[in-house]
DNA sequence: GTAGGGTTAG
């Protein structure tokens, strides 16, 4: 039988080193900072930067830490290993940049400070530079050429391999550090194993070795250090243990801030909005000033819920007790107030910021493809080329995504099949998931299966499902019936399938083939998901569902609704049938299609706010098409502007248009 | 100006 606490105590040979590098002596001199010509500093499997490329990347990096700003006067004045120890420990602190890092390496070879003698300290510092670039291998390199090893160098190398999701080799460097450097793990030897065992879900035993971990943790007598707590928290909230997260919490030094921020972030990892709350609560009783974490995951919480209220309340907080600037939080609180509907407080906070990095862009170009603004979203990924920050998969993919959100094809598939040659990032599964969304949304159903056919990865489930929606939109029910067919296959219990299906025959008017689907989903035995509407008011939610009228005001709601229908309708407006999913009589359909969540949720908003005001609500489905029809002629008789969230996207409603020109 | 703890974009 399996016994992680033998398999973890028990002692293996170390993880066979990688060949030794070679570092030459280079023709550089001695007072320059370019760096040196020929491979001699580890490198990645990636498309070589030009010369001009590399200066660029120096002085931008340099600008974002006063210790690397100073760099090269230090390295031409004081050229000493304890300079260079220090500017590696800024270079690994925020976004660390590669190719700088190799440049400062080159210099230390150059001058002579790897040799021979005792360079534990210097080398454990570049060491952690490539381990915080996500670079284990290179790390691994300077490792095995190293003299003497401590318990910082191994900790390093341990945190490099866990964060860059290799758990078993993490796990082979703990079980030998002991045995082959005679060096014990220590307070830091866990937080750095640990943040890689909750990481890779997808492995065997994650619970088992979790455990075994912790129970190392206790012999090692180190299972109240408030670091090792917050990572042993951490650890089991991303297996989703809930229970031994909170037996660790009470097991800890409560007093430390590193815990408890630890804690509220794994109740917002299980889905534990209001317990995420309250332990922020608890934690201000007990006069725990929160730091930038904490806020971080608050602004999080408001932002998936929609709480612009609270959000704003948490953000006047953080400015109160917070003096120093943090990208992380600015980041987070740039998502909450785009979450929220407010993407021009999300503008304000990014042009505030003066701590931008690669994912502050990230987040704003994401924010600005989901408000279906992708003009700015293309002029921001050029001002952060401009800037000298090197765009990512994700700033490509969110770029690709503001395309698709915005119908603009052309520049998404012309930004998809250049992405390698002009930015040297190759598509990654989710590149490719975004541009069949795209053709398939965009009605190009067959060059949509083409794709997925010729592209290098096998199509999950939910990509199918695009497709599917896709065929519903555009009326295409053979290719649907293909499609739904082979899901149903795959996974029979999935409601949304079927609803798909139904939707495709019920909107051509196929009747009796949507009643078929609706049976058998019921002959399985499957709910769909139910459709709410939530929209704030002051400091309450207010949720509704179809046909709702459980709301204490509910009469009052119905009789705004009924009038806001008679004054639209005189503007022009339709109810469009063809969403409506029984196949009743057409009176019948239209009344089913007057009470839908995302109306009862705008009239009630528009009773109970002073008229002009705009209103925010969220849904949690995807939007209906007569929905989406009425909102537009709700903002053109009401004046109001009307921000709604589905489970996509933002559609802004303002003077009888949406800012989505019905493109979703 | 000698090296190491928890989290945050998609």
């Amino acid at each position: 039988m399996f016994c992680p606490l033998v398999w973890l105590c028990s002692a293996g040979s170390l993880p066979s080193p990688m060949p030794p590098i070679i570092l030459p002596p280079t023709p550089c001199a001695a007072n320059s900072t370019s760096l040196p010509a020929g491979d001699a500093i580890p490198h990645r499997n990636r498309k070589p930067t030009t010369r001009r490329q590399r200066c660029r990347i120096s002085v931008t990096t340099a600008s974002s830490s006063s210790a690397l700003s100073a760099a090269p006067a230090l390295i031409a004045n004081a050229p000493t290993p304890r300079a260079f120890s220090a500017l590696f420990k800024a270079a690994s602190s925020s976004s660390p940049s590669h190719s700088l890092g190799a440049q400062l390496h080159a210099q230390a070879v150059v001058r002579g400070f790897l040799g021979d003698g005792d360079n534990t300290i210097l080398s454990t510092a570049i060491l952690n530079f490539y381990a915080s670039c996500r670079e284990p291998d290179l790390a691994r390199q300077v490792f095995d050429r190293m003299a003497r090893r401590n318990a910082v160098t191994w900790n390093a190398l341990i945190k490099g391999y866990a964060q860059a999701g290799r758990r078993d080799e993490a796990l082979a460097l703990f079980r030998c550090m002991r045995r082959h450097d005679r060096v014990a793990p220590d307070k830091y030897t866990f937080p750095a194993l640990l943040s890689g065992i909750g990481r890779n879900r997808g492995g065997v035993c994650v619970q088992e070795l979790g455990g075994a971990v912790h129970a190392q943790v206790v012999k090692s007598g180190l299972d109240k250090d408030p670091f090792v707590g917050a990572s042993l928290v951490s650890m089991y909230a991303a297996t989703g243990a809930l229970e031994d997260v909170k037996a660790v919490f009470d097991d800890v030094d409560t007093l430390d801030p590193v815990v408890w921020s630890s804690m509220i972030s794994a109740y917002v990892n299980c889905k534990e909005e209001e317990a995420a709350l309250l332990t922020f609560y608890k934690m201000l009783c007990q006069d725990i000033k929160p730091r930038q974490f904490v806020y971080s995951s608050l602004f999080a919480i408001c932002g998936s819920m929609s709480m612009l209220e609270m959000g704003r309340q948490v953000h006047a907080h953080s400015l109160k007790n917070i003096t120093d600037k943090d990208a992380a939080m600015t980041n987070a609180l740039l998502t909450m107030y785009s979450d929220c509907g407010c993407i021009d407080d999300a503008w304000r906070v990014f042009n505030s910021n003066d701590v931008v990095d690669v994912i502050s862009y990230n987040s704003m170009i994401l924010a600005l493809g989901q408000h279906a603004r992708p003009k700015e979203a293309v002029e921001l990924f050029k001002r952060m080329k401009f800037s000298g920050l090197i765009p990512d998969e994700v700033t490509l993919l969110n770029l690709l995504s503001a395309f698709n959100h915005a119908g603009l094809i052309h520049e998404g598939l012309h930004l998809f099949d250049s992405m390698l040659d002009m930015e040297g990032i190759k598509p990654t599964y989710q590149h490719y998931a975004c541009v069949i969304d795209m053709l398939a949304r965009s009605g190009e159903i067959e060059e949509s299966m083409k794709t997925i056919k010729e592209m290098p990865f096998e199509a999950e489930t939910s990509l199918w499902r695009i497709v599917l929606g896709a065929c519903s939109k555009h009326g295409d029910i053979e290719t649907g019936i293909k499609i739904a067919e082979m899901l149903f296959e795959m996974e029979p219990y999935e409601p949304t399938n079927y609803i798909l299906l139904g939707n495709i025959c019920a909107r051509l008017g196929r009747w009796t083939e949507a009643e078929k689907v609706r049976s058998l989903m019921e002959k399985r035995g499957i709910d769909g998901d139910d459709a709410f509407s939530w929209i704030e008011m002051g400091q309450t939610t207010h949720r509704f569902g179809v046909d709702d009228r459980s709301h204490p005001i509910s009469e009052e709601i119905y009789r705004n609704l009924d009038r806001l229908i008679g004054s639209i309708k005189a503007a022009g407006y339709v109810p469009d049938t063809s969403f409506a999913t029984h196949s009743t009589e057409k009176d019948r359909r239209e009344e089913s299609l007057r009470y839908h969540c995302e109306k009862l949720a705008f009239a009630f908003g528009d009773l109970a706010s002073p008229s002009g005001d705009t209103l925010r609500i969220m849904k949690n489905l995807r939007v209906c098409g007569d929905c989406h029809s009425a909102y537009k002629y709700f903002s053109l008789v009401t004046g109001r502007k009307i921000v709604l969230r589905d489970n996509h996207r933002f559609h802004h409603f303002y003077n009888g248009a949406c800012s989505c020109v019905d493109y979703w």
